[in-house]
DNA sequence: CCTATGGATGAATCGTGAT
DNA sequence: TATCACGATTCATCCATAG
């Protein structure tokens, strides 16, 4: 499933005098073989939906650490996350972003994962290059690294920040109703609580040592994905690694393109992804709020004869009432206009929802005129 | 208790060739009026112990907003809080944390409380005047604003930078055996729970509207404090606001010097101050080192206000009693340490479950402190 | 006296599409 | 680009008032 897309190929593509291979498809699913700002350059303009980057985090350790028992703690000390400077980091650092901001569709966002040794600058850069932040999210850990040493708090969280490409791009996916339907009907918060990356989920080499050093959870990853994209929608991570966010954009029945150096990663990478089963379309359904759903306009109830001209509606606690109009306009004193309107109008208010504000009677008790436009909604949907 | 310090006064004690007043205790305790910068080049160099700085967010917001029932949402929309690019809000940023620097002490720390609008550059700000991060504190809020629109996340957490004066600084104070010691005998997390400063403890003017439109939980300083002060130590705070850190700085037995350019919140700030009833010493006596035996869960409670320190514990028999210390450790006769130490010791036993043997006075009757653990948890489970 | 209920509010970068 | 209409959208907590 997730074939090895080599750059070189890709670059071979480019036309001399314009942007390489928009063909959609042709890099879709696959891994990227080369450095994170040459591969991002060779693929097209606004072409991705969201962009999960999970880039060195500068680590600056000392030297080795040992635990109290004296075993030496694996640290992280690869070659790729060693840098010279912050001047070092904060240009890298601006240069991958730059390279994201022009593959990214204007209704995309991008999501960035770090700790306190880069996040600060990643946020800044993204704040110097008019990315706009939505959120910081918080990962907390269940099951942190302890601090040996007991000379500091506990390290037990990551930073996550979401932005959009700037402060006017509005048309970012955020599936909220889903969130907040799957997190017991209260919305969703920026502190998320996952353990880290271990047992099984975790890539092995042939040595049974990890195969990565820095492995996400899938579960991480799946909240990223659904909460801020649609099934079909393509997935890009420029540092893919293990390929963490290839398998769950795959089981989510989105498209990835991954981003990676290291061959060995690749590797370990494309056998994971090509053994996951994506899931189908009836589990993947987006619960959605009332903003998608079709228009039904206050007349279509007069038309349709649920409500009648001349019926009476009144709000919940028939402090106000008003009479209903032929032409689907609503009257009350002196006052006429749309149901919002009167609606705003008699409360003294500037704006006010008249599908729930106003009720008519059924019988002994007083139901929102919005249950109506439902029994609409319902007949529509048969006929559809 | 907490007298004004005018900043003219300070300012004619320079000499023209010296550093300005090195007398200790001149302008400790008291609240410097003036603007930030100014202020603090007019304290000696080298003279606190830690500082905890909350300084503008430099929100961005664009009109107004309204909650679902349109009512108006009461924006921090003040004076202070605007800055005309990031890069004016960057050398605002640099002038008083370079300020701070030589004011700190080698031994001491800072604290900086910020949300995404304004941490990253805080870090990285921090980052570049050398400063070493020792770690990013998450304060997890129980009750934060929702987000009205459904277009984010809920908004309910805030970032803390904890950073020594360099890398090679390892001399600051932090008080690791308390803490675990306080947090059921597991070293204490980055991620705290707290929830935001409302009710009685919330300062309110004359019209009975909150005094300061951004005043922080005494909960939450108190764990800053005894995290990584000793008592007698000097605490600054160069925004101070309603003086949240001088209240419980002198509640905790420490210093404080405040910096504050608004005569309202300097006088708001001095009532509450001179209110305060600094603990005794026998509950501020902080557990260090093993030979102590301090094992205990207990902080929360007191952080949280449900147990104060200096309170009096008993069994349900009232045949031993204990007094409460701030940093969540009890004490008897001679004897101290975690409410399960201690309440083996005073019944010759060698283990004790300190959670259903302690009890406090619930108006008539004794219950256990148990109790109380519960309503944390519960609270915790909400949060969740 | 207690309990029930309604209103107020907190560091917020908070909509979309047609005209 | 500005304006307008449509109509979508909140959690935990404290306090005042009613019953």
């Amino acid at each position: 499933m997730a074939s090895v897309f080599p750059l070189a190929d890709l670059k071979a593509s480019v036309k001399s005098d314009s942007r390489p291979d928009s063909r959609p498809g042709s890099w879709v699913d696959t891994i990227i073989k080369g450095d994170c700002v040459s591969a991002l350059e060779a693929l097209p303009s606004h072409s991705v939906d969201i962009i999960f980057a999970d880039p060195p985090y500068n680590l600056q350790l000392g030297g080795t650490l040992h635990r109290p028992d004296q075993s030496l703690v694996d640290a992280v000390d690869d070659e790729w996350d060693q840098f010279a400077s912050f001047e070092a980091y904060d240009a890298f650092t601006r240069a991958w972003l730059l390279a994201c901001r022009r593959v990214l569709k204007p209704t995309g966002s991008i999501w960035v994962i770090g700790s306190y040794h880069n996040i600060f600058r990643v946020g800044a850069t993204l704040q110097d290059l008019n990315f706009w932040i939505l959120n910081d999210i918080i990962w907390r850990k269940t099951n942190p690294m302890p601090n040996f040493k007991g000379r500091r708090f506990q390290n037990a969280h990551e930073t996550m920040i979401w932005a959009s490409p700037s402060a006017k791009a509005k048309g970012y996916t955020f599936n909220y109703d889903a969130l907040k339907a799957a997190n017991d009907d209260v919305q969703m918060r920026s502190d998320w609580l996952f353990p880290i990356c271990n047992g099984a989920e975790r890539l092995k080499g042939e040595d049974g040592k990890k195969a990565h050093p820095t492995q996400k959870p899938e579960a991480l990853l799946a909240r990223v994905i659904m909460a801020s994209t649609k099934p079909g929608d393509i997935v890009l991570d420029p540092f893919f690694g293990s390929g963490t966010t290839g398998a769950v954009a795959k089981r989510l029945g989105r498209h990835f393109v991954g981003i990676e150096r290291e061959q060995d990663y690749i590797d370990a990478a494309s056998a994971r992804i090509a053994a996951v089963e994506p899931l189908g379309k009836a589990e993947l359904t987006v619960m959605t709020g009332k903003k998608a759903e079709v228009r039904v306009a206050f007349n279509v109830l007069v038309e349709s004869g649920l409500i009648k001209p001349g019926q009476v509606l009144t709000d919940a606690k028939r402090r106000y009432s008003a009479i209903v109009r032929a032409d689907g306009t609503v009257a009350s004193g002196g006052e006429a206009g749309s149901i919002h309107r009167l609606g705003a109008k008699v409360q003294g208010l500037d704006a006010c929802n008249g599908w729930t504000f106003w009720h008519f009677e059924d019988g002994q008790s007083l139901r929102p005129i919005d249950d109506l436009r439902s029994v609409i909604r319902s007949d529509l949907a048969k006929a559809e």
